[in-house]
DNA sequence: ACTTGATCTGAACGCTTGTTCAGTTACAAC
DNA sequence: GTTGTAACTGAACAAGCGTTCAGATCAAGT
């Protein structure tokens, strides 16, 4: 019926997200409830109204959290250096950001169903900017001659299929090193656009 | 508290398998509740446990038959033709198998979380078993020198998941034909494996 | 020591869940 | 028409859900 001693708003909230991120990656949105999030948490279920304003709102704000810092983390390409180069630099940077996040990147891409039409419609907007960005690579490639693919916006959808499917398998403690997977996920990318 | 007039178990079966296939894939397993199930197949909840033992075995057995019906459907390979034939017929077939079955692909992809321990390993080895048939046109394409790849269980992984992106935005209404898709992923799928 | 605001607790609310099963009606065979 | 089985209904059970909010305790400032 009281405050537990030596809680702090600026802890508890980064404590939601990360509870709620785990359990939503693990167990997938609709079978998680508010009481267990709270229980991983260390509070009472009332006390998560505090810091979000329902469940759906929770869901929402870890994927567009994670896309926005997809996208901002995501370099500029140097035009400089040449479409095979940004071609390159786009699959390390996408398999490196996707392997470190694997929490996110799962819900990002397992729980639109869960999100209502309005949230959704904002959620997919954001994943279309990333999309462009390739998109954009691949074009400037083939105005140049250097790439050659029957459908820009179909190998923008094959090559980002591939590269996130890696996040199913990759293990830290698995058979090849994050470089080695990076390595071969290039030159795959390369052979499938070279002209 | 009765039988529903013309009701015959032949015709119910079927029709909740039909549902339950529907609504998890629109919604997800956790998110859909036996009532609405119920609902959709025009009985009362209790009805339905004349038909599956519980909720998991439901989702259990939609899972295992597709994954049956997808390995049963999937021809040998003519080794006559060479292996370039082979990767060419396996592109074909997985694109258009899943593109004929929106619903079951995405709950057996989708799902998986949501399976117990016992029933996930059944369905793991299943997929394992479409897996192998790829990896191993690639190992004889590599023995026939043929095809050049890094490592063949992440070319592997990294196809399928790149073919069954298709499943993610192809539509009958959309810009390309399924034949069209069809040969643009046949002619990726071969230059990221070519010599 | 007192006051004010922060941060929670605890229980209530209205509703829903998966599963079971006694009993009822429909169907089929004779 | 009778009998036996099929196939459901309807309600109960035990448990849980998301959300709200009055009130209690802790923390910080004076």
């Amino acid at each position: 019926m009281a405050r537990t001693a030596g809680s702090h708003s600026a802890d508890t909230a980064p404590r939601i997200r990360a509870a709620a991120q785990r359990l939503f990656a693990q167990h997938g949105y609709a079978a998680v409830s508010m009481r267990q999030i709270a229980a991983e948490v260390g509070v009472q279920v009332g006390a998560l109204y505090n810091y979000t304003s329902d469940k759906q709102s929770l869901l929402f704000d870890l994927m567009v959290v994670h896309l926005e810092d997809l996208l901002d983390a995501l370099p500029e390409p140097d035009t400089a250096a040449g479409p095979m180069q940004a071609l390159d630099e786009f699959v390390r940077f996408h398999i490196r950001f996707h392997a470190a996040r694997p929490e996110e990147v799962f819900i990002a891409y397992m729980e639109l169903r869960n999100l209502s039409p309005e949230n959704f419609a904002a959620v997919e907007s954001l994943r279309r900017l990333y999309e462009d960005r390739l998109t954009a690579i691949l074009d400037a490639g083939q105005a140049r001659g250097v790439f050659r693919v029957a459908d820009t916006r179909v190998a923008t959808m094959a090559i980002i299929a591939m590269l996130t499917g890696v996040n199913t398998w990759f293990r830290e403690t698995g058979r090849l090193s994050l470089s080695e997977v990076e390595a071969i996920y290039g030159d795959m990318t390369r052979r499938l656009v070279a002209g």
